[in-house]
DNA sequence: CATGAATGAGCGTTCATTCAT
DNA sequence: TATGAATGAACGCTCATTCAT
């Protein structure tokens, strides 16, 4: 606590700054390439005052990222509480609601993706953990619900269903992200149709496909 | 290739042990934390003399890495050879020769995971490229191959369905390499029955899945 | 002594914890890896403040320092004044007393024996030129009062006596400060049986030695 | 051992220049205030050269009083096989041996006092055991030797007499080396008529002093 | 050709001190 | 008067790279 009070009492407007351009600095270069120097360069400030706000560097991350955390659980929230959708789709919403977020936190998402096979992060496991569990647990609830719902088949296996489903999302947010990952696969299409034909694709496998229209 | 003249001269028993011991350093560290002092500390021999054989940094990591590009491709191979399987078994094929490949080779896929979401590493883009886009290639021939022999409905949507089974055969692999992601989602199923579930489970989508046995 | 001004308006109990707290720091640390910020930190101060009161962290050694240097002199003046011990009595209490001052002021024994060769601490001549020299002019007439006594012969060598009380003393109460330097040495005695041990030895010298009892 | 191989492979006269740079600094500044900065900026070498030859700031502590620990003992062993002087005039020659050292190596000297007192330095307690146990353990020689001689009586406390002669004689050092601290004490009587004072002092004590001639 | 000593920019971090509030 | 945010030089240390031997 004692670390962040100096940093607390800083105008909003500058500790937005501050924290945004850190933000960026972790999304560009990782944990280890992120330069403090370059931190406090270019936000104009001196490189003690960013130690008295974090302590240290790792209390710089973690500060940030651990704020973010929460952020990245949010958009599933909303979704869960909808009465009025199937499940279908609600995996479509899902699809769309996690890709507003990147729009939203570009730098928190690149974050997170360089933190999944980066052993280096600080917190690493925790925040990887929270992020990951709280994603595999929302599909979870969803596909019980589902069940219950008469939507899905009773005779499903859960965890392979939640796998498949977590694979794919989370796959369909990395190509969105890092457009480059697709590569050739997939057209351009623009975002909703890709969450549909997505959701169309997992209701009904491969070997069951429906007639496109 | 002047640059990997005076290294292709050495003892191939020497030229290995150079690659293996640059490949777990890269794997354990990634590109920028990876740290020539080690490697030349643990091979014993002089730091100028790997600077002779590549050049510099990148050029070790581009050779080193780009000759090890082919053996991501290998295996997938093997499987579309084999006339006597049908496309299902193709799949769950596919992904125990790529576990097979991580079982073998796992410094280069580490090195493979942490370049996927870190723009820092050498010739990124063409590796990345090659590889995502060979297993796209394989995917995409695998299903049509399947369409052809009347196993895939031929109104199957084939860019979603190459982009789904890559988004599980990579999160199936990625699981494997490094179990701390599956958190809690998957029963510790063994290999082999886990790809089958996997591949049944892409057969009949979420909505139609048969009954468990 | 604009300085002090301030401090000196504080409530005595605020100027003891300030200068006890300090001279903590000091005698851990030394002068030069004494740090103001531990020091306010544990004090729940204002950084600012501390520099309001002294100065600077030498105006705040200085002060701190130079009001304990009386407290070094206090002890001696006793025991010159004691009509009725001869005078290997009052050099057997002399000890005593220094090891009674070290107990009862640790820290500021600490940073004397700190200052002693570390030629960085302010007023570091200074300081140790009053606190010897007191301790010389004392053990001088203690000697000299020892010869007119009679206790003493009158051909003694003046000059060496105090060198040699000086020097046994010093070390006594070293050893018994900072226990670690007395390696193997001396057996773990007592503390009076030691100094009255001290005493007599000094009184015959190694070669006319009496008899143990 | 690593860490010396580049060192030891340096010139001599080169090296012979870092290890005196480097000592002028720590006994300038004792180890911590000690600046590799300033080694360096005066040995007119890259900073990562020093670190190259040893490592780190302790590293180079370590080798360079560690290899000079060895000469604090060397000159005391060479009196102890002069078999045509007494006790007393071994104590004597004991004392000029010490001078001798000091102004031979008078910045190891210095660092052995700074270290005395302040418990920052590295292997502090190895070294001063070293020293110091060297030393009680000489003197504790030469005063069996001397009872055994019969130039000293059987009952002898051997324990004080060792204690006593360590401390005068460190003194006897001390003030030599740093001579602010035998302020106003001594006369500036030359050298070998003080140890001669001392050595006649020790043999008669305080109250069996014979006349001065 | 192999060696390994030398380099120096850059790193994260600490610190006494200043000064606007 | 008390505060505590801001400062920036200095610290120990690492690193890929160069080049004389």
């Amino acid at each position: 606590m004692a670390i962040k009070k100096t940093f607390e009492n800083l105008p909003e407007e500058k500790q937005r700054r501050v924290l945004d351009e850190a933000t960026v600095e972790f999304a560009e270069h990782g944990y280890h390439q992120a330069s403090i120097n370059r931190i406090v360069d270019r936000l104009g400030i001196a490189k003690g005052s960013l130690f008295k706000y974090f302590g240290n560097k790792q209390g710089l991350f973690e500060h940030l990222f651990g704020h973010a955390v929460a952020g990245f659980k949010k958009p599933l929230k909303a979704i869960r509480a909808t009465p009025d959708l199937d499940f279908f789709e609600r995996i479509e919403q899902s699809f769309l609601a996690g890709a507003q977020f990147v729009d939203e936190h570009p730098n928190l998402y690149r974050i997170y993706l360089k933190m999944l096979f980066n052993e280096s992060f600080p917190l690493r496991e925790r925040f990887l953990g929270e992020i990951r569990g709280a994603n595999a647990k929302y599909l979870r609830q969803l596909i019980e619900s589902g069940i219950k719902a008469g939507e899905l088949p009773a005779s499903l296996d859960v965890d392979m269903a939640v796998f498949t489903l977590h694979a794919v999302m989370d796959r369909f947010l990395q190509g969105y992200a890092v457009p480059s990952l697709d590569n050739g696969l997939a057209p351009a299409a623009n975002l909703q149709a890709r969450a549909r034909a997505l959701a169309a694709f997992l209701r009904h496998g491969l070997a069951d496909a429906p007639s496109q229209e």
